[in-house]
RNA sequence: GGGCCCAUGGUCUAGUGGCUAGGAUACGACCUUCACAGGGUUGGGGUGCCGGUUCAAUUCCGGCUGGGCCCACCA
């Protein structure tokens, strides 16, 4: 079949997307016997639509996936989406114009659902679009029933074995939402704010100065540290010191977290709403915590005088109070930075509440021995793993006092308070609706269902697990543990280590065996993208203007794990390359009309040279695709492709294919083999980074001839035709080609000017030049060629060349 | 403040203890009917700064500067 003049991305994406998925070409078959190579694809969260980060990321995962189908693998690549979070939660509220606090519980979850149940396929299309490879029937939505399920039995099995537990804890809380939030719903904030000095005396009546920013929580302080190396306060510490207004009398302890430089080195800790004191009182535990903060900001019963005003009332109230009593030395200015909630602005507090937790400290080594049994590519990843691990201070706090989100599955006996899990046969629940499926132990039936729903975390640290449960319990062992978690190094402390430690908890074993870590995309300047700086880019854009392959052959530029800045110029490049693969296929195309995949008996010299030369490549790509390192790969194929192959090889053989009269019917043969072999494996090597052309290509050509389905589900190139000897003649050929190119050039003569004499003295045999002479007086438009070979005369060059015209 | 990573022509990158540091893009010159003007050939242009190890450093080590991600943040 002829190829066109022209390749059009645009119909031709979308063309092989459709046959892709028609043809189910990417379709996990677990009847297969073939070796499994499973994949833990990230859920991308709905909020919005693929960003160009995505499309880095995912791309590059899709490089070695592509490449671990060609080489045979049963691939085992689901697609989820993550929408059981604040971010979609948020989606939905701006959306719709609601408030999920100020709604029913039932009634904004089926709002939630309802939204995200109709967005959901536009915005998988994204990715498809980019040409991603997953089996796209192997779906979930991590608030889907299965997910839900999955996510609760984890939570009942945990709870069962001791690992989960319910205690007051701290809670970020925003006083003005009056909601708890996340951490990464906080942003950091300079602000402007006073650092008071206040006097407090000693038990002896000596005075004591410490300084605060937090003046309003001054009644629940419960504790007051200086350094132990603090020479200015040793003699103190130990004592009661007596707080002015209150007369509460608090011992004076040293702790190593406090700053002698800062303020006056004296700290007071406040058991409310304060993120200090959570820290401090790991070494300090406080049997009497005082809790001053209402959940909207206002103050209690405890604050005393202070009841019913807001934190700022207060602290200037107290600020007023203090000084009457000459108890407040100085004010000074300062700026420092604060976490506020990023929705509103306002500055979150830290709340106790009744929270469900994980219990995992005591795991920490476990944890670590798990990370060191993953392979982790790049590896040096592992490393922020593990400083994460041993940073770590608290349990897992899984609760969240949110809407939308999977339901803890717990009832309390409203008689005796007992706790009661959901029964596993009857998962998924919502306690708000469904009752447990006995009494309670004490005999009553009557329960208060559990309002708070799961982190997302919880549940997104299962993918592996709701993945694989998708499949019978027979292919379920061949999935897990599974082979592959792509993902960005953002979240390596987050997703990645989250879901070592279910894994761990609920099977003793790693959730995969390798791990690749994305970089990041960075804008132009080699700054963060971001929504707020509006220095975002748009990959539907990109794709709608380059294509998907060219955006993908710009995401195999960067190697694994690093960042790239983000530059439009650089899309060029793929789009440059599809355009030269095309041109060349279609020479080919022209020139292998008559050809029927005959291997000549004896091969040119020229011909040996093309596939030792390739045999290399092909050798150097299939070792980085294993190390997933695309970049090399990528890199390797495009060098040979264009220029060993394309401007040099194609060059030299072109009298061969045009006139066979001359130079003979065998020759041309020779070069026809070398010219199929040659491309085909080029565009196998390119069809897990660009798999659109390369499939226009497969389907168009050398579909005919070969007999996969797809260039996707092709044999990996595998090809061992080194022949050094011939290496060194080719290059030779090529040496003297290019030498006589700069020559004309320099003479600003055209590439087929003829030469008149072409003198060549180098260290090959004559035999040798024999076999390579009518291709160098082709290329070269030689008219006469004076051969001396220098043998053992040890010249200062191995090639000398002149050239008359 | 802590951890990890990165630093190569204007820009994006490859690579190496020693050949003339490779490619892409941008720019200059020339070529051009035989796959390709979104082309070909060719040219100029580069190892962030300071110190150390070494016969030799772009590569190894230390520091600095700049950038990225994560963490902790000042009572």
């Amino acid at each position: 079949m002829d190829i066109p003049k022209n390749y059009n991305p645009k119909e031709s994406e979308p063309k092989w997307l459709e046959f892709w998925e028609k043809e189910k070409i990417y379709a996990f078959d677990p009847e297969s016997k073939a070796e499994v190579y499973s994949v833990d694809t990230p859920p991308p969260t709905v909020s919005g639509n693929m960003h160009i980060g995505h499309s880095f990321s995912y791309s590059q995962q899709d490089f070695i996936v592509r490449f671990q189908r060609m080489s045979g693998k049963n691939i085992f690549y689901p697609f989820g989406v993550d929408d059981n979070g604040l971010a979609t939660e948020r989606m939905i509220e701006k959306m719709k114009n609601v408030k999920g606090q100020f709604m029913p519980r039932q009634e904004f979850v089926k709002l939630c659902y309802t939204t995200v149940e109709k967005i959901r396929n536009d915005f998988v299309q994204d990715w498809k679009k980019l040409g991603v490879s997953a089996d796209f029937n192997i779906f979930y939505s991590t608030i889907n029933k299965h997910s839900q399920k999955i996510s609760q039995r984890s939570f009942i099995e945990l709870y069962k074995s001791g690992r989960q537990y319910r205690k007051e804890g701290p809670t970020i809380w925003c006083p003005e939402c009056r909601t708890a939030i996340a951490q990464v719903e906080m942003k950091d904030e300079e602000k402007a704010t006073s650092l008071v000095h206040i006097e407090a005396k000693t038990e002896k009546g000596e005075p004591l100065v410490f300084a605060t920013t937090r003046p309003e929580l001054y009644p629940s302080c419960v504790g007051i540290s200086v350094n132990p190396n603090d020479g200015r306060y040793k003699k103190y510490v130990g004592q009661k010191i007596i707080m002015p207004l209150t007369n509460a009398g608090i011992e004076l302890t040293t702790d190593e977290m406090i700053d002698p430089e800062f303020g006056t080195g004296v700290v007071y800790f406040c058991s409310s709403g304060d993120a200090q004191f959570l820290d401090w009182e790991t070494r300090h535990p406080v049997k009497n915590k005082i809790y001053i903060l209402n959940f909207d900001g206002t103050m209690n019963e405890k604050a005393g005088v202070y009841k019913g005003l807001t934190i700022a009332e207060t602290r200037r109230r107290i600020v007023e109070d203090l000084s009457r009593l000459g108890a407040v030395k100085k004010t000074e200015q300062l700026k420092h930075s604060v976490n506020v909630h990023e929705r509103c602005g306002t500055v979150v507090e830290y709340m106790v509440s009744k929270q469900w937790y994980i219990k995992y400290l005591d795991l920490k080594e476990e944890f670590i021995k798990y990370g060191r049994k993953i392979k982790w590519y790049p590896e040096h990843m592992r490393i922020r793993y593990e400083n994460w691990i041993n940073g770590l201070k608290w349990d897992w706090n899984i609760s969240r006092q949110r809407h939308f989100g999977i339901p803890i599955p717990v009832w309390y006996c409203k008689k005796c308070n007992a706790i009661i899990a959901a029964d596993e046969n009857q998962l998924p629940v919502d306690p708000l609706v469904d009752k447990p499926s006995k009494k309670c132990k004490c005999g009553s039936g009557d329960f208060i269902g559990e309002k708070d729903v799961l982190d997302t975390w919880a549940t997104s640290s299962l993918t592996p697990d709701i993945a694989v449960a998708l499949f019978d319990k027979k292919t379920q062992k061949k999935l897990f543990p599974m082979n592959l978690r792509p993902q960005a190094h953002d979240i390596i402390t987050f997703w990645l280590f989250n879901t070592v430690a279910k894994s761990y908890l609920h099977h003793k074993e790693v959730p995969w065996h390798n791990v690749m870590i994305s970089g990041f995309v960075l804008d132009p300047y080699g700054k963060k993208m971001s929504k707020s700086k509006g220095n975002v880019i748009d990959p539907r854009e990109i794709i709608e203007k380059y294509s998907a392959d060219s955006l993908r052959f710009w995401a195999a530029g960067s190697r694994l794990g690093d960042d790239m800045p983000f530059q439009e110029k650089d899309l060029v490049t793929g789009s440059k390359f599809i355009t030269k693969i095309w041109n060349a296929s279609k020479f080919a195309s022209i020139h292998l009309k008559d050809y029927d995949l005959r291997n000549p008996g004896k091969l040119h010299l020229m011909e040996r040279w093309i596939l030792s030369k390739l045999s290399k490549v092909v050798k150097e790509s299939t070792e980085n695709f294993m190390n997933y390192e695309y970049s090399h790969t990528k890199l390797a194929a495009e060098t040979f492709f264009w220029h060993t192959f394309c401007d040099n090889y194609l060059e030299i053989i072109k009298d061969r294919l045009y006139n066979a009269e001359r130079r003979g019917e065998d020759a041309r043969l020779s070069a026809q083999y070398g010219l199929y072999q040659t491309l085909l494996a080029i565009t196998k090597l390119m069809a897990p980074i660009m798999p659109f052309i390369t499939e226009e290509l497969y389907q168009l050509y050398f579909k005919s001839h070969e007999n996969s389905k797809s260039v996707h589900l092709e044999k990996w190139p595998d090809i061992n035709l080194i022949d050094e000897h011939a290496e060194h003649i080719g290059d030779f050929v090529v040496q003297v080609v290019e030498f006589v190119r700069r020559q004309k050039t320099a003479k600003q003569l055209s590439l087929k000017a003829p030469v008149k004499k072409l003198t060549i003295k180098a260290k090959i045999e004559e035999t040798d030049f024999d076999e390579v002479e009518a291709e160098i007086r082709a290329a070269t438009s030689a008219e006469s060629i004076v051969f001396e070979p220098t043998r053992g005369k040890a010249p200062e060059k191995d090639v000398e060349i002149e050239v008359e015209f």
